[in-house]
DNA sequence: GTTCCTGCAAAATTTTTGCATCAGT
DNA sequence: ACTGATGCAAAAATTTTGCAGGAAC
């Protein structure tokens, strides 16, 4: 398998740019809650949920109300510069699609819950040629494997 | 890729009746919304949520309340019977976990909403090996493919 | 100054839980 | 008979919407 780090901090701060830049390309204003949860989205390697977006912003003296939380999400998914994902029938987590088209997939531990970030090119690949060959216009995928963390392997 | 029809409705059959015996042989009961929402997941290809499992069954005269539908489906979730899905940030989806291992993957219509099921035999291979590298004790997997389908492509 | 953005509160949606009753073993 | 299963209704959790005030352009 490949690495399982997330993406280079600097992607990330190239996003932040990328993401103001879109929103105002698409025709929308600059906000203190639009740039705060930006910001946020980028500090982690991640996908975050609205509530963990809303309280880290909380706790970081920048807070911005959960209905902004999740309206700032929607208007970056639908730029597509955010990929929604809903791993547990829970709650939606969300993560930077960063510009390059980097990105990565999640296991997921199915006791504690944990979310970890992996990419394999093999498996990318394999994606790819399933993609092209299918009936329809693919636009994205997703792969979540799920299992035990080491910790949680006993 | 494969082919993009869902399972033999034999193997389908089947799993009704091994469904069956597993809850039996955890300890528990065979009582009607049990049945009745085994044999509607039974009953289709791809997977289906909770309402539409309880609006199915009550329009086929066999009621199971909404909650029932909810407890059976966790059930059946923590015996591995069925696996859930969530796409798109609303309802959970489920589908029966053949006992072979047999299973598909899916294509979501961005548009439309519409889920088909595929499968490929070459990502099967990739994500096989993806998992047995993992630091992780991977125990299943799921890829999604989401774009346009034939229909909202234009 | 106009229009969009934001926060709060209320509503809508999906899922879970409490409890009395009923059914399976 | 005993214990677990079911349905209804209430509650909980997540997400969306209405509206009034404030900020961006």
């Amino acid at each position: 398998m490949g690495t399982t780090h997330g993406h280079p901090a600097a992607l990330r701060r190239d996003w932040v740019d990328h993401a103001i830049a879109e929103i105002s390309a698409a025709g929308h204003r600059s906000g203190a809650a639009r740039r705060r949860v930006i910001e946020a989205l980028a500090e982690h390697d991640c996908c975050l949920s609205a509530q963990e977006l809303h309280d880290q912003l909380q706790a970081g003296g920048k807070p911005v109300g959960i209905a902004s939380v999740y309206r700032v999400v929607e208007l970056l998914l639908s730029l597509r510069l955010v990929q929604r994902f809903d791993f547990d029938g829970g709650m939606s987590r969300y993560e930077p699609a960063l510009p390059g088209g980097e990105h990565h997939h999640h296991l997921v531990c199915l006791k504690c819950g944990d979310v970890r970030p992996f990419d394999d090119e093999g498996l990318e690949h394999a994606i790819h040629s399933t993609a092209d060959s299918a009936d329809w216009a693919i636009e994205g995928h997703d792969v979540v494997l799920s299992g035990r963390c080491p910790n949680c392997r006993g």
